[in-house]
DNA sequence: CGCTGAATTGACGGACATCAAGATGTGTGG
DNA sequence: CCACACATCTTGATGTCCGTCAATTCAGCG
């Protein structure tokens, strides 16, 4: 079965509709290998406990991965921007679920045909091998972040994605500030809060609250402990 | 280069000789590949950023693996008991260290020689990819357990080595308070506190320190939301 | 015995959560 | 185009869990 695509969940078009971050056209291990399939802003891509039968290539938009605790709170292990593949963390079921953050195009391919050709290329059986590794350190270095106290925790979260994005001095966080917040262990007026001190302390600004022009790398990257 | 055995940073015989766990004869995917090999309480099996020529696997005692962060805060990403194999972690270096906890016997074999026999054989590329992936959700576990508050926290913990030894309603901690704590993200003190708590209200017992005795197992699975 | 490191217990403070109220922004409908 | 609804974000007031600092107890060993 496939994944449930624009469905579900949610309003089809994306209300303020960000600006869509560059496309990335499929590289690596699962180049041309299976079909593109659009995410409408909150649409799950999967969902925990379900089969994984599919591995995933972010082409644009934005997905989060994560897990709800019985009480309602909930832990965002990953986002995954074009280019990312995600998907990898699954024995036979999904520990996590998957959702679009904004519209969102994602390659999905049959995570059997991959395997399947791996046996015999070494070489993609490599590249599945040193992604699943990197996909291992990322979240063990997620770990240690949820040790840290909310300034490093939030300055942490801005280098990784300005790192992550191509723009140089701006960023547009496609996420809101409730999956920074689930996404670091905080609540969002935490991270309201400790944005703001950032801004009054001429670190970052916020252009709107969701573009955020860096001013000082450098103390940033000081606070990241 | 081995990694350093008996020589280093501590005391060649544990204090106060904690009971060995019973032997693990090795089995699984590095069954007979190496060599085993004698590790002192507080030694280092391998350093960060160290090249990651070796796999690992616990015969008799535990390992534990760490990061630091600068300012010395240590984070613990796994307790390695008997039957346990580490060191996958890695790409080409460590990213994390690995100690003793306890005097330990430590089956060590080279990486590539394990990577080499999986290029022909299937069943133990396989076992390996397995290992990797369980690696991998063990320590997505680990990040869901940090968002939870202390008492949580232990209890999980309490569970998670009740369900991997062999004991039944006893079991014997190899590890400190300290190592508790910097696993969990909090303090001994709180460790501390969380377990006379559960000692109050009849969950548990100490027979010693070390010695943790199950008098309410239902009580603890409700408390590890 | 007394020494040493580990664990427990207590008093206190601070960082972050919670609760609540406003401010901002965006899509919808008249 | 304005006005309303609704979501998101920010800001403020208060509370609480856990960290910090310090003293005491405990266990193992010379």
């Amino acid at each position: 079965m496939l994944p449930a695509a624009i469905n579900a969940k949610s309003p089809i078009y994306s209300r303020h509709s960000v600006p869509m971050r560059g496309e990335s056209l499929p590289e690596g291990p699962l180049a041309l290998m299976g079909a593109p399939m659009r995410f409408a802003r909150n649409a799950e891509v999967y969902g925990e406990d379900e089969p994984a039968e599919y591995l995933y290539q972010v082409i644009s938009g934005a997905v989060r991965t994560y897990r709800l605790l019985d009480d309602g709170r909930r832990q965002i292990s990953a986002f995954y921007l074009p280019g990312d593949i995600f998907g990898v963390e699954a024995g036979e079921a999904h520990l996590s679920s998957a959702e679009a953050i904004v519209e969102s195009r994602v390659m999905v391919v049959k995570r059997n045909s991959v395997l399947a050709r791996a046996e015999h290329e070494k070489d993609l059986s490599r590249q599945l091998w040193t992604l699943t590794v990197r996909e291992l350190q990322r979240v063990q270095q997620h770990s240690l972040v949820l040790i840290k106290n909310a300034e490093e925790r939030v300055a942490g979260f801005l280098l990784e994605m300005a790192s992550r994005s191509s723009g140089g001095a701006a960023i547009e966080l496609p996420m809101s500030r409730q999956d920074i917040a689930d996404y670091l262990g905080l609540t969002i007026e935490t991270v309201s809060r400790t944005l703001t001190q950032l801004v009054q302390s001429n670190v970052i600004a916020l252009e709107t609250s969701r573009r955020i022009l860096f001013r000082n790398k450098s103390v940033l990257s000081r606070l990241n402990a």
